[in-house]
RNA sequence: CGGGGUGUGGCGCAGUUGGUAGCGCGCCUGGUUUGGGACCAGGAGGUCCGCAGUUCGAGUCUGCGCACCCCGACCA
């Protein structure tokens, strides 16, 4: 391609709704346009980017046994009304993103945000006994979902391109066989598409099922947190990671002892107006869940982890999908004070869900129940009930490794894929099923497995970036090598550089020539913010000097390569650099 | 949905006490330049976000909208 002809123009300044590194970037660099919040073009370098990542996705997909499907944008309402097999509120009810609109019959119809019903309702058509399984099938479409609000350029759209695999499997067994083998494939894209992630033990969320991993991909610019181990490894979602709970020293038993706290509503305050730390004090936070009042508590120096409380509530029998904090009206009919909660005297009506921090040390000071005041020596169990024991507190920097001792260190990241088990969450409310080997109807067994396409072209660019503009890994740049040709109006340069052009395209290499007639300040500008890994300038000065100047974008000295050698020297670098993206 | 900010040529911005719009970059013509965003000369390009007011007169003042951005809430 020659820039003279692409429809693309490079932008000098940064402009002014720029959101970040990858917008910045990207918009200067004339990959992409934004049309309105949340909604972007792909210009022809932009969509060159997202034509590798999809080829590489569709070919470790195909490899991994996956066939490629499209499936609709425009879904009947209905679809996502259907009510979950726990009796749980329906997708339409639990998530706030559907774009809705009407046909002209007046029907309600959804954007599709995401196609696990559609699928399942596939399924259920096609997959009639246990002989047509496994299946797993993908999609690479536009995906829709109004956000309430869209952030970080390209790594949270409203209309974003997305990857998304479903398997189905007869048993427990071929679940478990599909998602190893997807999960095997996610290392494989991400790693060919020169990214630095980490793979961790993720919290289901919203989406429901069992086994969840995340691939989050390291940036500062992500919206993700997660913990890592510096010694075995371990690495979770910080809603999902264990940690083990320091210790601290009992001490003899202490009479109770009520103590006046005046405005110590808080953690903080309590510690310092007592001169104690943290951790020995009673953090109780209250809820509403399933109708009922829960205290949740942790020792002082934790905080509750509400991703983590609603699963165990859940294992203790009480519905928590609608989890929130307790509210004005919630406190005063169960007679609690705010800020000064108390564990002690509560009725069996109110639920205590404690975490296991809080059996390490004793005589914690709690809240009295009383404004202005707090108890000094509250102990288990001789002072307070406890109707569950579980882990409902936040990893934090620092923490110890529950598998192995180490210590786990917060790091920020972007999500780039995510894969679920899903088990028959859908296939049971959808009446997908086969018959097994035995002729009885079964649910089918589902797996959903998700890459955001543009958002993986945007972590790369966060990732691998210079003052001067984007770097591009070889394996997603829209193009290998910049062909840079100066001084074409002199002698016979021109003629050359067309030659040098037409050999290497010839030769397959996916080369962008500068042809245009500007100044050598300009074109080198240019070529550092598009990125392209490699870069040859062919010139007066190359040629004097025995032939074009090879460079990398990520290195500063380039070499001089004889015109002769070029095209198999570049070849030849192109390859390297495949290698070790 | 709360709090804050911004809307003026393609892009980035200025615009005084209200008097009919300007700068830089880019673009077009011609010439001079030619290794890290060159120079000279000429030129094209504007419903000043929209609507309604105030006024002899509104980019500027008032009201109501709309859009975009930031912080938060949210995030399959």
């Amino acid at each position: 391609m020659r820039i003279s002809q692409q429809l693309t123009t490079t932008l000098r300044e940064v402009p002014r709704e720029s959101e970040g590194v990858n917008q910045e970037l990207l918009v200067r660099a004339g990959f992409v346009r934004q049309l309105t919040s949340g909604v972007y073009s792909f210009l022809p370098l932009g969509n060159r980017v997202i034509q590798k990542i999809s080829t590489i996705v569709r070919e470790e997909m195909n490899r991994a046994g996956s066939q490629e499907v499209i499936m609709p944008v425009i879904q009947p309402r209905d679809i996502w009304e259907v009510k979950p097999a726990d009796g749980g509120p329906s997708r339409a009810e639990g998530v706030d993103v559907l774009f809705n609109l009407k046909d002209r019959k007046g029907r309600n119809m959804v954007l599709g945000p995401t196609h696990e019903e559609v699928v399942t309702l596939l399924a259920k058509e096609f997959v009639r006994s246990y002989r047509d399984l496994p299946q797993l099938v993908y999609q690479i479409q536009v995906k829709l979902r109004d956000e309430p609000r869209p952030r970080g350029g390209l790594l949270r759209t409203r209309e974003f391109l997305m990857k998304d695999l479903y398997s189905f499997d007869a048993n427990e067994e071929g679940m478990d066989k599909s998602y190893r083998a997807i999960s095997q494939a996610y290392n494989a894209i991400f790693n060919r598409c020169g990214l630095r992630f980490i793979v961790i033990q993720a919290d289901s969320g919203a989406i429901g099922g069992k086994d969840s991993q995340e691939f989050i991909a390291i940036t500062d610019a992500g919206e993700d947190d997660a913990v890592e181990c510096d010694t075995c490894g371990y690495a979770a979602n910080t809603e999902k990671a264990e940690f083990v709970r320091s210790e601290l020293a009992q001490e003899p038993e202490a009479a109770l002892e009520e103590v006046h706290t005046p405005n110590a509503t808080s953690i903080e305050d309590l510690a310092a107006f007592l001169n104690i730390s943290a951790a020995k004090t009673m953090k109780v936070v209250c809820y509403g869940a399933g109708g009922k009042m829960i205290l949740a508590t942790v020792r002082g120096d934790l905080d509750v982890n509400e991703v983590k409380l609603t699963n165990a509530l859940r294992r203790a029998g009480i519905p928590s999908s609608d989890l929130h904090l307790a509210t004005a009206e919630e406190l005063q009919r169960a007679g609690i004070v705010a800020g000064f909660t108390s564990p002690l005297d509560k009725g069996k009506d109110i639920f205590i869900m404690a975490d296991t921090s809080l059996k390490s040390g004793n005589n914690f000071v709690a809240g009295a129940n009383r404004v202005d005041y707090h108890v000094k020596n509250v102990n288990y169990p001789r002072d307070f009930r406890v109707d569950a024991w579980e882990d409902i507190a936040s990893a934090y920097d620092g923490a110890r490794c529950a598998n192995c001792g180490g210590t786990l260190h917060v790091v920020r990241g972007s999500e780039l894929g995510h894969i679920f088990k899903l088990g028959t969450r859908y296939s049971i409310p959808f009446g997908a099923t086969f018959l097994d080997a035995q002729g009885n109807e079964q649910p089918l067994l589902m797996g959903c497995y998700g890459i955001g396409i543009g958002r993986l072209m945007a972590i790369a660019v966060e990732q691998s970036h210079d003052e001067k503009g984007i770097i591009w890994p070889f394996g997603i740049a829209p193009y290998q090598l910049a062909l840079v040709g100066l001084d074409l109006d002199k002698g016979d340069n021109g003629q050359l550089a067309e030659q040098l052009y037409q050999d290497l395209q010839a030769a397959g290499i996916e080369v962008l020539f500068d042809d245009r007639i500007e100044s050598a300040g300009v074109k080198f500008n240019d070529a550092d913010l598009l990125g392209l890994p490699l870069r040859a300038v062919l010139s007066k000065r190359s040629l004097k000097n025995g032939g074009i100047e090879l460079k990398l974008r990520s290195q500063k000295e380039s070499r001089i390569v004889p015109l002769a050698e070029a095209v198999q020297v570049i070849q030849h670098e192109i390859q390297q650099g495949l290698k070790q993206d």
